[in-house]
RNA sequence: GGGCGUGUAGCUCAGCGGUAGAGCAGCGGACUUUUAAUCCGUUGGUCGAAGGUUCGAUUCCUUCCACGCUCACCA
């Protein structure tokens, strides 16, 4: 709740402190003193680290240059002052003496200036007698007032809420943060270039879906009051890139927000970014050698490295991937599970019975369940790749063609790296009658409680009729890789804004209807 | 949703039945090559919220809120 204050004209948010206050008086001192605390324009002539690059040059040439930042450390010495300001690239130390600026400069400097303002510094380049690069400023001024203090200089912003409730103040202080940022945006970038390349075309498809497909998972409703009409955020953009292949698009892909309604973990957000990907005459297998691909070269060029730690483990993307399938992956990685001859079709007793001696399900159900159960809880946790587990049961791959010669198997892959899910793919079913049936499969279980199968779309079996060519897709869940390039154990730490439950006193939450609004005073 | 943990000054953290502490930041003063600047002085707290136990609660108990880890869900 934000209340004016009754004394002034100043509008207060609730957790204002002194040092607030007396910031704001600063800049209520400024102004009457014709000294603007919010600049229009001043430009920079060099970055901090432009003037690094260059520092010889410049100290040379005695060439002025005006450089602008954030001040992070400032230490006043009656007639001079050091500080250092921040921006973009880097920091860099300014040196402000009286005798050297114009009057008013240092008076600014030293009575109006506070660590965490916006500072622009004019001046020559020099070096200190402790041999660090400085600016000898010739002008000073302030650009931008900071009202609020800055975290501790030593110890700096550590309480994870507020990381991410206030990321901008996170990004001020922890340098780390802004370089995993950068990373993110790289790896993005790189395979928006790589794929590009290849002749794939980056399209754009409805994030509100009426019908929500694609995945199982559970959607976030929504609703569009002028066609008074339920929609989904969606769970998955498939079903509407495989249009476009029906269509005639033969290399196609996405990157985009998808939007699932389950639990939140350190490798779960509400809403996450995935690459989605199409190639029409390829089935999984070409997939599978796109997938390495893509991920090896965005490593390299955006690293320089294939061998990478995330969680205190290595893992090296330089080697070919190794590939196995999903019965394959449970003898391997069960121990003393070797010699079992799992199988789809075994009734569940004989699964059940099999896999006794290494693990209990913890429910009874059809025998790929039980497989699956067991592969989740041994298998994945150790699957710290990079690592393809093919061939997965077609029962949970409805939109993926079946295995010839295989009927309870899916031409399906998924790529684990640091015992997590990377990247799904599979070759696309592109049969309406089957999809129809697959479809029903999934509507059943609906109707049996399944709250994540999928829905029936009639109007994508109705593009399958037209034809879609034979086609392989997958998926990057892009989080994930980011956290696995950048060694960082939360998805939280490479998603700018996670989802976090509102602070009581933010807009949009009704104050207590039983307590009125005090008046307040700063 | 379950379990465990955390919540004390703007920030980082002590204290854990007897009237609330430190460092940094802030404020006042000294200081024209400092860099965790230094030196002197000093302000600042509903100890997450509400109940309870107690002569007395930041401390013990209960409930709630937020966050973290974890399990479940999620593939």
């Amino acid at each position: 709740m934000i209340t004016p204050c009754v004394n002034c004209r100043f509008t207060m948010l609730p957790d204002w402190n002194e040092i607030i206050r007396l910031r704001y008086q600063k800049a209520e001192r400024m102004r009457s003193e014709n000294i603007e605390p919010f600049v229009h324009r001043w430009l920079p002539s060099h970055s901090t680290a432009a003037v690094r690059e260059n520092s010889a040059q410049l100290i040379e040439s005695k060439e002025k240059v005006r450089v602008a930042g954030r001040i992070i450390a400032l230490r006043m010495m009656g007639k001079a002052a050091f500080f250092h300001i921040k921006d973009e690239s880097g920091a860099l130390q300014c040196y402000v003496k009286i005798d050297a600026v114009p009057e008013h400069s240092f008076y600014v400097l030293k009575t109006y200036t506070d660590i965490g303002d916006i500072v622009g510094v004019e001046g020559e380049v020099f070096i200190t007698r402790t041999g660090e690069l400085t600016v000898l400023a010739q002008d000073y001024r302030i650009l931008a007032k900071s009202m609020r203090p800055l975290p501790e200089k030593w110890h700096g912003l550590r309480d994870p809420e507020t990381r991410y409730r206030q990321r901008y103040v996170d990004l001020i202080v922890n340098d780390h943060v802004r370089e995993t940022f950068v990373r993110r945006s790289q790896i993005v970038s790189t395979m928006r270039e790589y794929l590009t390349a290849l002749g794939y075309l980056e399209v754009e498809t409805p994030m509100m879906h009426p019908i929500c497909g694609g995945a199982n998972a559970r959607p976030f409703k929504t609703h569009h009051n002028a066609l008074d009409m339920d929609l989904y955020l969606r769970i998955a953009p498939e079903l509407y890139l495989k249009r476009l292949m029906v269509g005639g698009f033969e290399r196609i892909f996405e990157i985009n927000r998808n939007f699932r309604n389950e639990g939140i973990s350190t490798r779960h957000n509400p809403e996450f970014t995935m690459l989605e990907l199409y190639t029409a005459y390829w089935d999984y297998r070409d997939t599978m050698d796109l997938t390495e691909d893509t991920i090896r070269s965005v490593a390299q060029r955006v690293f320089g490295a294939t061998a990478f730690t995330f969680d205190g483990k290595e893992f090296d993307l330089g080697p070919p991937f190794p590939r196995l399938t999903y019965l394959e992956a449970i003898r391997r990685f069960v121990p003393g599970a070797e010699n079992v001859d799992l199988r789809w079709d075994d009734p569940p007793e004989v699964t059940k019975a099999k896999i006794a001696p290494f693990f209990t399900p913890e429910f009874d159900g059809p025998t790929y369940q039980l497989l699956i159960d067991m592969f989740e809880a041994l298998v994945e946790p150790q699957l710290q790749g990079p690592i393809f587990i093919t061939e997965f049961a077609k029962a949970v791959s409805p939109l993926a063609k079946s295995k010839p010669g295989d009927p309870l198997v899916a031409e399906r892959f998924e790529l684990y790296i640091g015992g997590m899910e990377i990247a799904n793919g599979y070759s696309e079913l592109n049969d309406p009658q089957e999809q129809y049936q697959r479809f029903k499969e999934q509507m059943e279980a609906r109707a049996r409680g399944d709250e994540e199968a999928q829905q029936m779309d009639e109007d994508y079996i109705r593009a399958l009729e037209y034809g879609m060519p034979p086609a392989s897709g997958l998926g990057i869940g892009i989080d994930r890789l980011v956290m696995v390039l950048t060694n960082s154990p939360s998805i939280r730490d490479v998603i700018l804004f996670p989802l976090l439950k509102p602070e009581k006193w933010v807009a949009g939450h009704e104050e207590d209807p039983e307590q009125p609004a005090r008046e307040r005073e700063c």
